[in-house]
DNA sequence: GTTATTTCATACTAATTAGTATTTTTTATG
DNA sequence: CATAAAAAATACTAATTAGTATGAAATAAC
């Protein structure tokens, strides 16, 4: 990798970073360029504007890292029931990065940006309906296979699930703690066996 | 009520406007003062900080619209599992001050003031947990009266419909428009009648 | 190695921010 | 009506903000 793409991806991995615990608005270029040891000229050389850089964020941090976590396991699942709960139980429980107090950082940057930035909605409902076809997707594989009833609506049942995640993350982070997490998968087990 | 008494609230509320519609941090104490047409002054000797006015929105106006709206109408309930989706369908469609591109004032807040400000969350969380209580009652009570199948978990299934109420209110706010809310509708519909 | 282009460094600006200091007006109290 | 206290008006500050102008260094092309 070049030198210039390395001090753009240091860029958005810290900035990325800084914004997922503190906020887009709240985090200013000046804190972005003190924490990378990246000068303001090398910072605009990169993105014309604050809000390019968090599109760049999420086109080039938040995308690919959806597509290996969430999107290629659950196309490769054979049981979804059982995948479903195991994915948001991984996502609130166990993945390293994720932290209660913070999160979700797409839903903070949907709740945070939307609607006053369309290039920001655009980025991220793209995102969004990248993982919803997928969950869809693979309800229809389930259907077709005798694990879940040929009654149950796919795109109901993706819209379900994830708004419950990003629900229970705003719980999350108003308790700083994990304990509705531990209740809420319990409800959610209860929800995805009755798909059964 | 007194003049002062009246700047006070002239300001919680059309500062709640302007915070629900743009967000906290982007709404400006100048801003505010604009368009209450309240001097500085006035502001400052209601209010020592901005922080202070955010935390007394919630207490003053948000904690009295969903003691009216929410709370008593849950506690008079006969039938839970119908009032429970009247509740979330007429949040999402029919509340005449909610919009679908702003989402949900208390996630909004929660979302950005969770976990920088110690003040917001307890506000905050004081007004969900009131929130939380009264659907769990209301669940026992039909769980007594035997619309509800013993087995059910309260405190599971209350997390479980306020996440998804979170929740989808995100997604309305990334496709602005509440074609998502029906979908979501559809199958809240189909989870409350498996509490049967 | 010279030149051109890319990449980065430094110093600046104009606007906006929350909050303050001070004075003036309004209201309540005797 | 006189006085005290409450309420509000005005003018300010110091810090922070996104973004710019301009020049220097690094890299690539020949």
């Amino acid at each position: 990798m070049s030198k210039a793409a390395n001090t753009r991806l240091t860029i958005l991995h810290k900035a990325f970073e800084l914004i997922y615990t503190k906020g887009y608005q709240t985090t200013s270029i000046d804190e972005i360029i003190a924490t990378t040891q990246v000068t303001k000229g090398a910072f605009y050389y990169h993105f014309k504007t604050k809000d390019e850089m968090g599109v760049a964020i999420i086109e080039e941090i938040l995308k690919p890292t959806m597509q290996e976590h969430f999107i290629k396991p659950t196309e490769a699942s054979q049981n979804p029931i059982e995948d479903f709960y195991h994915m948001i139980s991984y996502l609130l429980l166990e993945d390293p990065f994720l932290q209660v107090k913070y999160g979700c950082p797409v839903g903070n940057l949907t709740q945070e940006m939307t609607p006053w930035n369309t290039k920001f909605s655009e980025a991220l409902a793209e995102l969004v309906d990248l993982w919803k076809a997928t969950i869809i997707n693979s309800i229809e594989k389930g259907k077709e296979s005798g694990l879940i009833r040929k009654d149950v609506v796919g795109e109901q049942v993706a819209f379900f699930i994830l708004s419950g995640y990003w629900g229970i993350r705003n719980f999350g982070k108003l308790q700083n703690d994990n304990s509705s997490y531990l209740v809420y998968l319990k409800e959610l087990n209860v929800y995805l066996n009755g798909l059964k």
